[in-house]
DNA sequence: AGCACGCCGACT
DNA sequence: GTCGGCGTGCTC
């Protein structure tokens, strides 16, 4: 009988696969299947590996192949279409298969841990059967809902969808109607929705929870415990879970009969992934749906315009939402407020604080949205011009007052405040601009009598106080809320009907041509806290006030109608002009050393070891926006092309030289730069 | 990436 | 005389 090999991959850099001989006694226990997880030495250690293919025979010297150990036959194996997907991510995203298969697969069964199998094995059949409740209670959907209904459970084949709504119009009832429709379809049918950030899960997983009471429900994010995440992930593998809700890894789950993909929020930056494998899980998400032939919903109030563009061209379905789903809610009065003519106290204008002086009176909470937490973002001595420059970074330390802590946003590193300048030895340090801490004191002081609650991630640092901070605006126990990015997603607060922006501006001028795209959806998610639930008879509308030096911007003037087309056809029209995404594609390089003149050196010589250009254009090495981070300075190199088919050849013809150039200098390739 | 082997400085 | 620095080389 001849010898049987197998093909399998590692998690390693290397981006090739290893034979190994499949003996005859692992063969009686099983024979050797494609997407089996197998048991195999390597070097000195053994690892789990993933058999990719069977053979007859191998290139390898004998001399160097080895036997596969063990086969972990309890596992059934992973599916051509999942390995299918794993190796279009590698492939896209210029990483090693290895590195995208393995580590989705949980670190209990890589390390080979028997014990934990059968544990989580036990705990999957014991609760295999729900308790059957009585029928949840479905809200009707109106006309415009029914129809998106309809044409998602209906999809012939591959069918993307962008569900077009503004918070509050009733997205999440059409995911569920949706999922329970497609459900019901197949016996073996799976749904995968996904949010952005993994604070969203709870609420979405409770309200699949209600309404599927009788299916199994599972969840895939970061935060799950390995014994979790094994049980999740075998659920999933063995069809057993029918609803799988997740942040991005969600995407690689690795669900046989799956029939639907929902990313919600689907323009959400926080999709793409910033370290290691660097995919778009939005995009990958839409890949798998096309190689399995079914609908995706991509549901955004303020859709990326990569996909508005696939709308606009007939690639992706139209799918709209015009007014709030709850009868009588309607949207908030948003008014620009122009500060750049009237004196603020402590950041705040007049007109703000007497919107809120309103609110206070009718028992009615406020919230004050400012991207920046700390007490200043940076101080100052006025006597000499000593700034709080962090010594490591090219960036400002933010003070904290309640520790009276100098902190880098960015390597981390602390110092407590000096008394007095240290270049001058003056007094009198002066805090500039206003993070949420000091908002925070300035609102404690102008009304000493409200309770007052700070959102953001110096005071939800403990596990669970997000939710307890959450908890207590719900109660009506919190007037005023301060916060950071961390409210402005998801969370509805019903007694909430004033919404203050403090200080958005920044993104009108930045360097990254997509901050206004952001700071657009940004507005409209914190203009979406307001007033979700219908109103009191004889209240006022919710208003939203945005403080700015720049009211006539077209961004803020398109904010004041709520919709986004006002705006996107203006902002496809630059991009187009300029060969940017979605018109565009991009790969960025870049490169850290000890010093600035050895990245750009490396990414000099890096252009110069380009074997054929396929016609990209390949930009100037030039320093990174933010160049130095923890004494490492940053490069960095764009390429750019109008065909995404030549960026990939080219990146497939230049990084093998790239990795086979040895330098001490770190460098990554990004494909689909979020942020250049 | 690990984890070897491999050849030069300060310690019991 | 050994412990250990991190340079380069390999993993079927």
């Amino acid at each position: 009988m001849s010898c049987l090999f197998v093909q399998v991959v590692l998690d390693t850099p290397l981006d090739f696969c290893f034979d190994y001989r499949y003996p005859a006694g692992v063969a009686s226990v099983q024979t050797p299947q494609v997407g089996q997880l197998v048991v195999v030495p390597f070097g000195r250690r053994t690892e789990v590996g993933l058999v990719v293919d069977v053979k007859e025979d191998s290139d390898v010297e004998e001399s160097r192949l080895r036997d596969v150990i063990a086969v972990l036959s309890d596992i059934p194996p992973l599916n051509a279409e999942w390995i299918a997907l794993c190796r279009f991510a590698a492939g896209y995203y210029q990483r090693p298969l290895g590195e995208v298969a393995l580590p989705s697969i949980p670190k209990k069964i890589r390390a080979n841990g028997q014990k934990a199998l059968e544990r989580a094995w036990k705990m999957l059949d014991k609760a295999d059967v729900p308790v059957s409740v009585e029928n949840p209670v479905k809200p009707q959907l109106h006309p415009a809902q029914q129809q998106a209904v309809e044409a998602i459970v209906h999809s012939d084949g591959f069918s993307p969808y962008v569900l077009y709504g503004v918070t509050g119009s009733g997205k999440t009832e059409i995911y569920l109607h949706a999922i329970e429709g497609l459900l019901r379809q197949k016996a073996d049918a799976q749904a995968l929705v996904m949010v952005p950030e993994i604070n969203l899960t709870p609420q979405l997983e409770k309200s699949v929870r209600d309404r599927f009471p009788n299916e199994r429900i599972v969840t895939l994010h970061s935060r799950l415990t390995e014994a979790e995440r094994l049980r999740n992930w075998l659920a999933i593998l063995t069809g057993r879970a029918r609803i799988i809700l997740g942040t991005r890894m969600a995407v690689l789950a690795p669900a046989p009969g799956l029939c639907l993909i929902v990313v919600d929020e689907e323009h959400d930056p926080s999709y793409k992934q910033q370290e290691g494998l660097r995919y778009s899980a939005r995009d990958l998400a839409v890949w798998r749906a096309r190689q399995l032939g079914i609908p995706v919903v991509l549901g955004s109030a303020t859709p990326s315009l990569e996909s508005w563009q696939h709308m606009l061209t007939g690639h992706y379905t139209r799918l709209e939402l015009k007014e709030r789903a709850v009868r009588d809610a309607v949207l908030p009065l948003i008014r620009l407020v122009d500060i750049s003519r009237q004196p603020l106290n402590g950041g705040l204008s007049g007109e703000l604080l007497q919107a809120m002086r309103q609110r206070l009176e009718k028992g009615e909470q406020s919230l004050l949205f400012l991207n920046r937490r700390g007490y200043a973002p940076v101080m100052m001595c006025e006597a000499c011009g000593w700034v709080s420059a962090c010594d490591r970074c090219s960036a400002y330390m933010v003070y904290h007052k309640a520790h009276r802590l100098l902190r880098c946003h960015h390597c981390g590193c602390e110092r407590i405040l000096p008394r007095t300048c240290p270049d001058c030895g003056n007094a009198d340090l002066q805090a500039l601009g206003h993070g949420t801490q000091r908002i925070e004191e300035t609102l404690a002081g102008s009304f000493p009598d409200a309770r007052i609650l700070r959102i953001d991630a110096d005071s939800t640092s403990r596990k669970g106080s997000l939710q307890q901070a959450l908890d207590t605006i719900h109660h009506g126990q919190a007037d005023i809320i301060v916060g950071t990015q961390m409210i402005a997603k998801g969370h509805d607060f019903r007694n909430l009907t004033l919404v203050g922006v403090i200080n958005p501006d920044t993104a009108l001028f930045s360097q990254d041509y997509r901050a206004s795209e952001r700071l657009f959806s940004l507005l409209m998610q914190v203009a979406g806290r307001a007033g979700r639930s219908t109103h009191k008879p004889g209240g006022n509308a919710s208003e939203v006030l945005i403080q700015t030096r720049y009211p006539v911007h077209p961004l803020y003037q398109a904010t004041l109608s709520h919709r986004y087309e006002h705006y996107v056809s203006e902002l496809l029209a630059e991009r187009k002009s300029a060969g940017l995404p979605p018109f565009g594609y991009q790969a960025l390089l870049t490169a850290e050393a000890r010093s600035i003149d050895k990245a750009l050196a490396f990414l000099s010589e890096a252009v110069e070891s380009i074997p054929d250009r396929y016609g990209v254009m390949v930009n100037e090495p030039i320093p990174m926006a933010m160049m130095r981070i923890a004494n490492m300075e940053r490069a960095q190199l764009l390429l750019e092309s109008a065909s995404r088919l030549a960026l990939q050849r080219m990146l497939k013809a230049w990084l093998p030289v790239l990795r086979g150039k040895k330098s001490a200098v770190r460098w990554q390739i990004e494909v689909d730069p979020m942020t250049i």
